[in-house]
RNA sequence: GCGGAUGUGGCGGAAUUGGUAGACGCGCUGGCCUUAGGAGCCAGUGGGCGAAAGCUCGUGGGGGUUCAAGUCCCUCCAUCCGCACCA
């Protein structure tokens, strides 16, 4: 018993187990995986490029947590894991801090990346470090450039001018996808219109085949896919001319309705369309339009957007032709209609759209019903009444149409279909498909930023940089404050060239890359991280891609998640990669909160993993973050929380200590005896539970990454040995066995959680490598029971549970059940009207 | 407005196929051990009535299907998240 004392005043000291495992794992370099092929089969678990800054916080200590979790489960089923980490080291954030202190963005993103992976290796995640890099270095960067090339090539990286996002606070252009309510989704600035000349990606090009292989995705949630769905856009319907008779011209629109075609009364142009100014030069339309264009132009983007507003616009005092009955209708200019969709002009029909009807009604247009919906008998029902207050808009399969010459009584599919082959036929149309998706803008007037790799020549025009000549090296400038275009443009030393081409003098491509370019492709790099020659061996990266498993958060569904499936399909296309799809499985973690809010420093609910690794250390907060609750949702840390599951893994902790030193009739941690009778009721009840748990803990790894319960369950089976052990110190050898082997059990199946206690209290019972033993299988004769718990229900309502044989059958089941005074007693004097069993289970009496 | 998700004890959450609601943990209560303990170990813990046995109510509200519903169907409510003049 003096030693059973001893063994309760030990301290569970993580600060000594955690760096001791953590060295062995760094010097061994246990988590590398080398390229060449072996019979293992292969499994690439992927988290989220980090994004270097400070230090890590919550959301990376989750997301890792769940990914080595899942990494160290494939590892010891047999797997060849990849399972890297680099950072997203070029950024907005970085360059703003520097402005702010004069700090070179290379110096403080380099201190944070040390930060960071000095933290991710006291967090003793399981890292083939061979494979580290950041995108902000030129070794990497240079790749980078080269992808960009190879889209120039083909023509999926161009240059126009168009109507853009500008930042007026970061005094640089965005991408629609970083626009959030109008605002720019990093600063929060009012988003502008400017005319300006960028860079694009011809995402457009992809839009059918992002959306049709979201088929050839293993499992990615049904939101992350909806809102991919919805930002693409995609819509059925027809291309119709318009023709302006006095200008000789022809204005095609695009809309989904080709049904109410007749019921088109008037015509719209968006402020931003080229043509408007020229339909009123001269006229005394004139000083009106420019003026409303001009308003239009200052406008930001949020206070154009509303819905609500109330409709504006003026008379272009012009006219196009109804193509399908020779009608002029009058042509205005109005906000409502954006340029970047479609042709930038609509077809107005007020009766059956309700913006048109809005704008209809306060310009006093007219509002021709054309669209009614069918009565039981087919016919039109007369929907004047509701005219009156709004649009028609529904389109339901019944509706008819009216008023529509040849085409009155149709249906409204049917419709669609005649009158868009009809205009056809006469060159006035065709059926088309519309997206909302735009083409991606990928540069930026900003300085920490993967340099553009072309040179303008004033007579060869915009020319590649040779690839031999990889890496554009992005120079040092003294100035990153940004003044409307790159700070680099200051760096005439580095601006001025020779042409690649004439030889003549040039200058560089000022304008840096967005980061999500950088992002869009590391997943692949990983696979060949050190090739200096190429940006990856087809060979290797083919073998490892695609990324089997891929875990970040939310936020990225529409932004990185689509970026790198573009780039995924376009490199493909290149016949540069064999995949097509970059991530088949896809998991989001949600958001650790603090007091049922996000973390921010203004609400000043901010917490670091940092704290709470080095009080209660790495495993603790490991298993913590995953037991609070399914790591898809959003979870509340609570510190009385991480309290627990500390308690919970130093009472393993001390059962391994004493284990080892208390069960010593047995040694090695060999699953006693072949069966299960052979045992006493001690040894059966640890052997059973540690089986019980095995099954329990791989059925949550497989298939769905139910960490909480997987942990549950190994505290249950912690809870059984407590309850056991003293009765088995005092037994035989295989009570000794056993617990050795349930204890050894429990640290087997935590390892994947906390990795550090696993790997520790393995070797003291059994003096192995944790990791290097097998993911244990359970002994189906220890999980199936001789006796069962028959729950006995009377009408549906529980009234005795009663141990019964497993194997008893149907009629011994329910002689049981009614055997029993509490189920008789509900049961007498009443008409059995139905017995139902379900074997091994249950009985319900159905009395009257 | 459109689309999606969620709703279970005092709290975080379990319940994999319709079959014991509340596993596991926190908190709380009691006991043991201890010089002491904010350590450790053991036990109890959904509400109501009851000394107990037991009865009864109970998974956001209402209705339904079923021998049986947290789970399936209808409907309403609340919260959160996307999208939002996309023709």
């Amino acid at each position: 018993m003096a030693e059973e004392n001893e063994i309760q005043h030990l301290r569970y000291d993580p600060a000594e187990i955690e760096p001791k495992w953590q060295r062995i794992w760094r010097d061994e370099k246990t988590w590398h995986v080398s390229n060449k092929p072996d019979e293992r089969a292969k499994s690439y678990v992927l988290e989220m490029l980090p994004y270097p800054s400070g230090e890590p916080h919550m959301g990376h200590l989750k997301v890792y947590s769940v990914g080595d979790a899942l990494a160290h489960y494939r590892r010891r089923r047999g797997m060849r894991v990849l399972h890297p980490m680099g950072y997203d080291s070029f950024g907005l954030p970085a360059e703003n801090f520097a402005i702010k202190t004069g700090r070179h963005p290379r110096e403080s993103t380099e201190a944070a990346i040390a930060e960071f992976r000095r933290q991710f290796e006291t967090w003793g995640i399981s890292i083939d470090w061979d494979r580290e890099f950041g995108t902000h270095q030129p070794t990497y960067y240079r790749w980078t450039q080269w992808i960009f090339l190879k889209l120039f090539e083909a023509g999926l990286a161009y240059q126009k001018e168009a109507a853009v996002n500008w930042c007026p606070n970061d005094q640089t252009v965005l991408a629609n996808e970083q626009v959030v309510d109008g605002a720019c989704e990093r600063c929060g600035a009012a988003v502008e219109i400017k005319q300006l000349k960028q860079w694009f990606f011809k995402i457009t090009e992809y839009a059918e085949r992002l959306l049709d292989d979201f088929a050839k995705l293993e499992s990615w949630p049904d939101n992350v896919i909806t809102m991919q769905r919805n930002w693409i856009g995609r819509s059925e319907g027809a291309e119709v001319v318009f023709r302006c008779e006095e200008m000789g011209i022809d204005y095609p629109v695009f809309t989904t309705r080709p049904d109410t075609l007749f019921g088109a009364t008037f015509f719209v142009m968006a402020p931003e369309h080229p043509d408007v100014l020229r339909l009123v030069e001269g006229t005394e339309q004139e000083a009106a339009v420019r003026d409303y264009v001009n308003a239009a132009a200052r406008k930001s983007k949020e206070e154009r957007g509303s819905d609500d507003k109330e409709k504006s616009g003026v008379p272009l005092g012009r006219s196009v032709v109804n193509p399908v009955n020779g009608e002029p209708i009058p042509m205005y200019v109005s906000d409502y209609v954006l340029m970047e969709y479609g042709t930038g002009a609509i077809m107005a029909v007020p009766a059956h759209d309700q913006r048109d009807y809005e704008f209809a009604n306060k310009y006093g247009v007219e509002i021709r019903q054309v669209i009614a919906p069918a009565g039981d008998d087919g016919t039109p029902v007369d929907i004047a009444g509701d005219l009156a207050r709004a649009a028609y808009v529904s389109s339901t399969e019944s509706d008819v149409l009216v008023n529509s010459g040849d085409f009155s009584g149709k249906s409204s599919v049917d419709a669609k279909r005649e009158i868009t082959g009809w205009l056809a036929a006469d060159g006035r149309g065709n059926a088309t498909v519309n997206y909302k998706l735009r083409d991606w803008l990928v540069s930026r007037q900003r300085y920490w930023g993967c340099p553009i790799p072309v040179v303008h020549c004033p007579s060869c025009g915009t020319v590649a940089v040779p690839e031999a000549r990889l890496p554009v090296e992005l120079p040092d400038v003294d100035d990153y404050v940004p003044k409307g275009k790159s700070p680099l443009a200051a760096a005439t030393d580095w601006v001025n060239v020779t042409c690649p081409e004439c030889k003549g003098p040039a200058e560089r491509e000022t304008d840096t890359m967005d980061t999500f370019v950088d992002s869009s492709w590391y997943f692949m790099r990983y696979t060949d991280a050190r090739n200096d020659r190429e940006a990856w061996h087809r060979a290797v990266l083919n073998e490892w891609m695609p990324v089997d498993n891929y875990i970040g958060g939310v936020e990225h569904a529409i932004l990185h998640l689509m970026y790198a499936r573009f780039f995924t399909k376009a490199l493909h296309d290149l016949g540069l990669v064999g995949a097509v799809e970059p991530f088949k499985n896809l998991f989001t973690q949600g958001m650790i909160t603090r007091d049922g809010a996000k973390m921010s420093k203004s609400k000043g609910n901010v917490i670091s993993p940092s704290s709470y690794v080095e009080r209660y250390g790495a495993d603790t907060a490991r298993c913590y973050i995953l037991f609070i609750g399914p790591p898809d949702q959003d979870a509340d840390w609570a510190d009385e929380g991480v309290e627990g599951v500390h308690r919970f893994l130093a009472r393993l902790w001390r059962l391994g200590v004493e284990v080892s030193r208390r069960a010593e009739n047995a040694s090695g941690v060999l699953a006693p005896g072949d069966s299960a009778d052979a045992l006493g009721e001690s040894a059966l009840a640890v052997s059973r539970k540690a089986h019980w748990a095995i099954d329990k803990v791989t059925g949550d790894m497989v298939g769905r990454f139910a960490f909480n319960t997987a942990i549950a369950a190994v505290m249950e089976l912690v809870n059984e040995i407590y309850k056991h052990k003293d009765a088995l110190y005092q037994g035989a050898a295989e009570d000794h066995a056993a617990l050795r082997f349930a204890t050894a059990t429990a640290a087997s199946l935590l390892f994947p959680f906390a990795p550090h206690l696993g790997a520790e209290v393995y070797e003291m019972l059994g003096g192995e490598r944790v990791w290097e033993v097998n993911w244990p299988t359970a002994d189906q004769s220890f999980l199936a029971a001789d006796t069962i718990t028959l729950i006995v229900q009377v009408n549906g309502k529980v009234r005795d549970k009663i141990e019964a044989s497993a194997d008893a059958g149907q009629d011994d089941l329910i002689a049981l059940a009614r055997a029993s005074e509490r189920v008789s007693a509900h049961v007498e004097g009443k008409e059995t009207v139905k017995e139902i069993v379900v074997p091994g289970k249950l009985v319900n009496l159905v009395v009257r």
